[in-house]
DNA sequence: GTTGAGCGTT
């Protein structure tokens, strides 16, 4: 008989109990403060995460929701599931993928995106060579110091203007103040 | 203010 735990991992329709849910079916503009503050009435909440696109940087319209206890997190899994934030009806489950992916450096974090068609022979990593270590910190020179910038020689793929990024060419209307998710007005 | 099915990057 089964007497030790064997980890299943479970499938997507039965995914396992864990402390970290799935939020899915949210709407784009539900951010992680709204679901910290859903959630955490449920139990101590020890992340919360909306994955963003890598691209636009906006929301995916699913979130990750760690627990502290897992307890917490089938109540809160059962509690939430079908209930509507900013419109949208959500789907709460166990999260099946407990972690993100692996931070690997040396690997860009791109989809095999290909830019459209026409670009022939290019496409794919290109002889970024330097693939595993040795670019990495090649960018270091003696003046700045901070190597976050993309600048210098990095074997990206996204390449598809030579011409430079267009001048910025108004003055014009700044980032306004589109205060935070102004839910809707109600027009008497 | 794009709609949607969707298990993930730092």
């Amino acid at each position: 008989p089964m007497s030790s735990r064997r980890r299943h991992h479970g499938s997507r329709e039965n995914p396992v109990a864990n402390k970290c849910l799935g939020i899915f079916g949210l709407s784009l503009y539900t951010t992680e403060r709204q679901l910290h503050h859903l959630f955490s009435k449920y139990g101590p909440l020890a992340k919360v995460q909306v994955v963003l696109d890598a691209k636009t940087g906006r929301s995916r319209g699913f979130s990750f929701i760690y627990f502290e206890h897992t307890e917490d997190a089938a109540e809160a899994k059962e509690q939430c599931t079908g209930m509507e934030i900013d419109g949208r009806r959500i789907r709460v489950d166990f999260s099946i993928t407990e972690r993100a992916h692996t931070p690997t450096p040396g690997i860009y974090m791109g989809r095999p995106t290909y830019s459209g068609s026409g670009r022939r022979g290019g496409g794919g990593y290109g002889g970024g060579g330097g693939g595993g270590s040795s670019g990495s910190s090649s960018s270091r020179h003696g003046g700045g110091g901070y190597s976050g910038g993309r600048r210098g020689r990095s074997p990206s793929p996204y390449h598809r203007n030579d011409r430079g990024p267009p001048p910025r060419r108004s003055y014009s209307h700044r980032s306004r103040s589109k205060s935070y998710s102004p839910r809707r007005y109600s027009r008497y």
